[in-house]
DNA sequence: TTCCTTTATCTCGAATTCGAGATAATTATA
DNA sequence: TATAATTATCTCGAATTCGAGATAAAGGAA
C-alpha cells in the first residue's frame, strides 16, 4: 500500500513533540516575566474573552482535571486576578471571574502575548499556517477517535 | 503585509497543543500497559538503538535535565530493564545499559509501539505527513532561534 | 417525601519535571 | 604542579498535573 510507512509516523511524532516543546518554552518565558504560566494565563485568556465562566467548564476548555482546576483558581485568586462568586442559582456552582486587577493585566498584556506568539511562529507564512492548521487538526480528531480499541 | 495575521498564529499554536496533547496520551495509553512511560519508553528505545549511553548524553537526547534523567534512570533501573555502567576511561561518567529483561521487552514491544503510533497518526497519508514533518520543523527551528531577543 | 443518581468542587497523595546547588573527576592554565 | 574552569551526575525542594475519593447540592423516580 501506499500509506504504509510505519517509521514515519514515528518521526512525526517526534517531531512534533520537540517543535512544539521548543515553541512552548519560548511563550512561557515571554508569559513568566508577568508572574504567571501559560495554563494560568489560559484561563484568564478564556474569562477575559469569553466572561464568568463556572470552574467546571474551565477545567473542559483548557483541558485540565478537576483537580487541577481547583488549584490553578486558588493561584489565580492569590494573585488576585480573579475571585470565587457564588452561583445564587445552584449552589454547587462557583464563577470565576476576573478582578479589575486581571482584567486590567488582560486589556494590557493580551495583545504583546498574541504578538509574541506571532513572532515565535513566524517561520511560516499565513498560507502555511492555515495548511498546517487543518492538517494536524484532522491528525488531532483521528486520534481523538482512536480510542482503547479493542 | 501578506503575513500578519496574529490570530491565525495563536490559532495555529492552540491546535498544535490540543492535537499533541490527544496524540500523547493514546500512545500514553498503550505504553502505560506495559508498565512504563513515554519519558521511560524514549530512554529503552535509545538505548536500544544507539547502544549504551553516558547518562547526561540521554538527557540531551531525550530533551530531560540532568535531575530528571538520574530520576528516570533510577525508575528503569528499578524495573531491572537498565543498569548503570561506570566508565573505565572517565570515572564521572556512568553509561545507561540495557539487561537482558530490557532488551528482550524492546526487541518484542518497539515494532508493536511503532505500529501504535503509526495507527493513531493514520489521519494523514504519507506525503501529507512528510508535508507537515517539513513545515513542523521550520517552525521548531525558528521558534528554537527566536531566543531572549533583547 | 425518600432514595438514588448525577453534577460541581475540593482534598489528598502520587507522579513527573525542573532549577539550584553539591560533589567528584577531568582538563586547561599559569 | 597548584589553581581555575569545565563536565557529569546526583540530591533536594518546588511546581504542576493527575486520579481517587469526599462532600454537598440538585434532579429524578417511586
Amino acid at each position: 500500500m501506499a500509506t504504509d510507512n510505519v517509521g514515519l509516523s514515528l518521526k512525526l511524532f517526534v517531531v512534533l513533540t520537540r517543535a512544539l516543546q521548543s515553541i512552548k518554552k519560548r511563550i512561557e518565558e515571554d508569559i513568566k516575566k508577568q508572574g504567571i504560566n501559560l495554563t494560568e494565563f489560559a484561563v484568564l485568556e478564556l474569562l477575559f474573552h469569553k466572561g464568568d465562566q463556572p470552574i467546571q467548564k474551565i477545567g473542559s476548555k483548557v483541558l485540565l482535571s478537576s483537580s487541577s482546576i481547583s488549584y490553578v483558581v486558588d493561584r489565580l485568586v492569590q494573585k488576585e486576578m480573579i475571585r470565587r462568586r457564588p452561583c445564587p442559582d445552584d449552589r454547587r456552582i462557583t464563577f470565576a471571574t476576573l478582578t479589575e486587577k486581571g482584567h486590567t493585566f488582560m486589556a494590557d498584556y493580551f495583545p504583546k502575548h498574541e504578538q509574541a506568539i506571532h513572532s515565535i511562529l513566524s517561520g511560516l507564512d499565513d498560507k502555511e499556517k492555515a495548511q498546517v492548521i487543518e492538517q494536524i487538526k484532522t491528525l488531532g480528531f483521528h486520534a481523538e477517535g482512536t480510542s482503547a480499541d479493542k
